[in-house]
DNA sequence: TATGAATGAGGCTTCATTCAT
DNA sequence: AATGAATGAAGCCTCATTCAT
């Protein structure tokens, strides 16, 4: 007897079901990095090679497909919160990494950092949780920043990692040149105060 | 006796012309401030009891009519910066300020943020100029927090109005708090780092 | 016992898909036949009532649905082209008849032999196989007259075409009396000079 | 005293209105070289200077100011004519090169041959009396030609008149290569019957 | 469950022509 | 008489999403 399904699941799921969806989940994941986020589902349907019918029945709408690729991407970040505990570094420093790499993970694909958005305004999107969990991350390498005095204590997680969706976004226009993608994330550590 | 047609005054525009000029940019500032700047275009002319073709003869297209919007309303934001001036305030709080005046612009309308950040890319937007301006003001008022050392020197103008821009458009969700509203630029300010 | 589905047959077109294709090449071509083939896709669209979109999935473009609307009607020509070949007459009658009836059939629809004519220059229209066709068939009775010592020989098949379909356009304007009709074929056939 | 408008003519036109209405014919002519007689109205106006009321004062519709510049181009058909007449050359001869004068007025301007040929149908439009006058002259060559046993003898003129327009509409197809440009008006000369 | 057809609102734009000034 | 602004009906087409098969 195979391990049961937790709860109720009123089916075992079916294999090719199973396949398809991630199938669908890393087809979705090249095309938004190849064209952003707002690519039409039809066409995010026809490249998986199934239905437009398939894509919904997984993920009735785009938000949860987004939710699904990040999900199955966003292990990457939780390793890097594990990498940077292990690399034993000061708090602060720390803090930059993970901050650092949270805006690179909001500029994954083109687009992105506005779903991301409506997930903090809208408790029922199914990006809340990932988010969540981002922004505990980020609450937490801030609370030992803030511990150790390498930050400053007014702060909030969420505020930051709302701050680094602003960079992100303003970091993703078109043209961004170097300097501009690395001064947002520059302000964002220091501000312009001095 | 009224100023005589100077040399081949090509006939000032038509008093309806400009009526019907400035009603639209009432109703769609009226709208933008309701709906976001991404009402359709349709539905501006109709409320503005228009044709469609009207509304376009007056802005070809959308980014004009923001364009147009933002600079009846722009006045506000350049008087701001003269008020700054002429409160003899120190030059970082003067840039405090500014940067708030712009941040609050900014947040206007729902969406303003993304065609404001296209018209940096985009050369020939008719936001540009709008966008220079702003620009210009934010490096006069940082270029004096820099020179009294108030400032850090590390930082371009237009890198700080980017830097608004991503957190007014942060800060420019649905249901932001009081709280987040804040903290967008006071991490403009200070950065988290203490 | 039926066909077993060959290898990966992609799936059999929808009943209801065809059904509806069929319905609206058939609404398609009452419409032509009244309004000519410059109606606006949305009306026929209605007429049919179909969404646009539904249209549009069939037909991507005006041009598609008329080659389609003409390939369901062309069978005729075809036929006639048998039947001629059938009838046994002289080279040179035949060709006449031919000619006749791809008059006939050009004129099918107002405005009809723009879009056909379109079709010479833009070597990606739809409709090009159909002219092929035609063209090809012109060619052959055209040939056999010129064998026969019936046609001149300085004439290419694809001329004679182009001839046709000028002379339709030209029969084709609403109030064309009979005679004008009559005349059209006449001059293709035997010019003005004695 | 100047000469007298014909009938009772309610002004004597003003002076201004007249060059006004010259200008726009010539501008219209050369707009109608360029871009086909689709132009838009506005372009016209736009182009003479003038603006869109005026233009329409002067010519109430498209059809009309079409007149108007074959009305102020068709001298040259008309000189033609009498060209062909003082030559001497036999009537077949000379109906031929009426038929060629013809052709290549009707393909002066793209898109010239619709508005054309609708005027065979249309008895109100302007362009009748035009049309009127070069039928009546391809009356008169095929005539000569006709009484000559050049031309065969159930034809009119009419019907050659509209020959020609089909062959000119034909001829007038993006991609018409020389070839076809030469075979229309041999067809109308000889048909393809030997 | 998978499929892919169907929906249909809605966006943008053009232009011939009329009309207030 | 001249101007050019205003009209507003069409037209075309695109998707996100639903639903019949």
């Amino acid at each position: 007897m195979p391990t049961p399904p937790d709860q109720a699941a009123p089916r075992p799921t079916r294999t090719d079901a199973r396949r398809n969806r991630a199938l669908i989940v890393e087809v979705a994941e090249r095309m938004f990095a190849q064209e952003g986020v707002d690519v039409s589902m039809d066409s995010i349907a026809k490249s998986a090679g199934v239905g437009a019918g398939t894509l919904y029945r997984h993920f009735p709408n785009r938000a949860r497909l987004i939710a699904a690729v990040l999900e199955a991407h966003g292990p990457n970040l939780i390793e890097e919160a594990v990498a940077i505990d292990r690399a034993g570094v000061a708090p602060d420093e720390a803090l930059d990494r993970w901050v650092a790499a949270l805006g690179e993970w909001m500029c994954a694909y083109d687009g992105l950092p506005e779903p991301v958005r409506a997930a903090l305004s809208d408790g029922g999107s199914p990006l809340v949780a990932t988010c969540k969990q981002l922004i505990d991350t980020t609450e937490r390498f801030l609370d030992a920043a803030q511990r150790s005095g390498h930050a400053r204590a007014d702060i909030r997680g969420r505020d930051l990692y709302v701050g680094a969706l602003g960079a992100a976004w303003a970091a993703g226009m078109p043209s961004a040149d170097g300097t501009t993608r690395e001064s947002a994330p520059q302000l964002l550590r220091q501000g312009w105060q001095r």
